[in-house]
DNA sequence: CACCAGGAATGTA
DNA sequence: TACATTCATGGT
């Protein structure tokens, strides 16, 4: 099976995904932090209670790290993760503080400068690329990793080497990339990893032929 | 009770 | 380069 069939089969299964579930693309970023190694679940929390109003890297960076790591305390590593959003805040601001503000850049140079930001990884800022900069850069995670191997589509494991697999094997298109991640995400997640198919899963009652992935 | 969730930094060999 | 440890809440 080839990657953009991959893809087929995802999206005939699962439909649109409506990535990234943010209001803003400041909003996406700290959602890309929060979410690091923590559910979801759990970032909708520490996200309702920063509130709209503290959702900005003006009131991020001002904030004593006390309160900041209160607010976002649902979400996990809240002391970690305090200072890694003022550092975040801190470059965005720096760089002009909003998404319009970094279109001179390319793509390349961007990836840069946020790997160069504390607590932004290289999940966190392909992530960051893609779903908040609406850059055509493809996001790596453990579930694509786990489902290309399982799938035995003879793909490499390391991150910067599969990312380059899939980008080279789809049209240059963020569109795509971002509805792509969001449903291997979502089948990694209705699948059941008791059980060796999909029948069960929340999603999906059967995991589409061919599509049994053992995650 | 254990295990994990939309990782990254830091230290060691 | 390749692992090990640390960070921490909340759901199952």
């Amino acid at each position: 099976m080839t990657l953009p069939e991959l893809y087929d089969k995802l999206f005939a299964a699962y439909g649109p995904q409506h990535w990234w579930p943010a209001r803003t693309p400041f909003e996406m970023m700290v959602g890309a932090v929060l979410t690091q190694n923590s559910s979801w679940q759990n970032v909708e929390k520490a996200i309702a209670q920063l509130g709209e109003e503290r959702l900005c890297p003006e009131y991020i960076l001002s904030a004593p790290m006390q309160e900041l790591a209160e607010l976002i305390r649902p979400a996990g590593y809240f002391n970690v993760k305090a200072g890694y959003l003022k550092a975040l805040s801190a470059w965005y601001l720096a760089g002009g503080g909003e998404i319009g503000a970094f279109s001179g850049l390319p793509d390349a140079r961007l990836r840069q400068e946020l790997l160069g930001v504390k607590g932004v990884g290289r999940e966190t800022c392909d992530s960051i690329l893609l779903y908040a900069f609406n850059r055509a850069v493809f996001v790596i995670d453990n579930y694509t990793k786990r489902i290309t191997k399982r799938l035995g589509l003879g793909l490499s494991e390391d991150y910067e080497e599969l990312r380059l697999a899939f980008e080279a094997a789809l049209p240059r298109d963020a569109a795509l990339y971002n509805e792509y991640h969001a449903l291997l995400v979502s089948h990694a997640k209705c699948y059941c990893r008791k059980i060796p198919l999909c029948s069960g899963c929340p999603l999906l009652p059967d995991c589409p032929e061919g599509l049994g992935i053992n995650i």
